[in-house]
DNA sequence: CGTCAACTGGACTCACAGTACAGTGGGGAA
DNA sequence: TTCCCCACTGTACTGTGAGTCCAGTTGACG
């Protein structure tokens, strides 16, 4: 079924790079069934309409950030247990992550689906919501192991310290896109790091 | 010339609603037509195309935007002489602000024309940029001033501090926009009014 | 040998952006 | 009073891209 590259997965692959560059409004099916080799036929074939690749892309980028996120903590936590270190030593290695990465992140198409909200159907919306709810359990997850070994400084909602991460990244990203410099994103995320050492600085 | 409303403005003020609630690519053009009730040819009459249109609106919003700043700050530093404090207030009267913003704030079109890059002539790009560079400069002044009187007590880069406000901000607007929920964007000003807090914190 | 999944290819419809241009109504200058 | 021009109206057209419909092809497998 899948010998070569499965004709799906070469579509998904098109189109997500075809939207990264430009967005999905400016990625025609036209350029993406060239680019894929395959009659216009073939890709209503795979996908209903515009709003099915969306659907997908959106399920792949979350499952590749997920793992990113699972395997840039694990890293941490093999070089320090402690769960503060952890935090600062992943979110260095995020940055780092960002400033390599150089057309852009799988993050950002949360935040371009969600400000061409009418053009997508609910399920899209939905699976877009569930993903920041997802990161907010993580990291809420995280910050209160934290908190746990050290008092934080300033009361603070710790779901919102939780949606802190992934708003910082896409602010980040968003400052990247307009400004055209390539480093904001992980600057900012540097900033919260400065943030949370100062929060949870020992006494 | 513009006894009633003027034609120009009226499309603007049209178009400004729709983009917000849903969108600038789903925002046709016959839309602002019907709701402004003149004809096809009147538009473009007032507008080469939706670029053109879409470079008014940024205009607009960034005079608007910037106006929103002067008052707010202004308003802080008539409550308090300090420049952290007058940072403080302003920030909490920002989040304020933005919790009883129901429909959007003007800064999402910031990020809006960011995600939907090649869909904009260079003109609106430079716009936007020209735009971040500008609060860059106004945060960065106000950061330097606290750090005159209070030392910070992690090294930080000015220019990344001044725009973590924007970001703050766009970021915020992209999970509340996300999730459908009204206060993240507020939220996530009061985490960085925290950051500041204990950022500048006295000895 | 038949059948089913995975396509191709072509001919549609529809919506929307944008062009072109002829005409019109009203207010101010000559 | 006339004329002119600004701010439109209205109609007709082109082009592009999404999406539908469907008849036909090809190759793997039972």
């Amino acid at each position: 079924m899948d010998q070569k590259v499965d004709t799906r997965t070469r579509i998904l692959d098109i189109a997500e790079a075809a939207v990264l560059e430009k967005g999905f409004e400016a990625t025609s099916i036209d350029e993406i069934v060239a680019g894929a080799e395959i009659s216009r036929g073939g890709f209503f074939y795979h996908f209903k309409d515009k709003n099915a690749l969306a659907r997908a892309m959106l399920e792949r980028y979350i499952e590749v950030e997920n793992a990113l996120y699972d395997d840039l903590f694990a890293r941490a936590r093999e070089l320090n247990d402690d769960p503060l270190h952890c935090m600062l030593i992943g979110l260095k290695l995020l940055a780092e992550m960002l400033e390599e990465m150089p057309t852009g992140h799988p993050g950002c198409v949360i935040a371009s689906t969600a400000y061409q909200d009418r053009l997508f159907d609910e399920g899209v919306r939905e699976l877009n919501r569930q993903a920041i709810l997802g990161w907010r359990k993580r990291f809420r997850g995280m910050f209160e192991e934290i908190a746990k070994v050290y008092e934080p400084r300033e009361p603070v909602n710790m779901d919102a310290l939780g949606d802190m991460v992934s708003g910082v990244v896409e602010g980040g990203l968003v400052l990247q896109r307009a400004l055209r410099e390539h480093n904001s994103a992980s600057e900012q995320i540097m900033l919260f790091r400065t943030f949370l050492k100062l929060l949870f600085a020992p006494k």
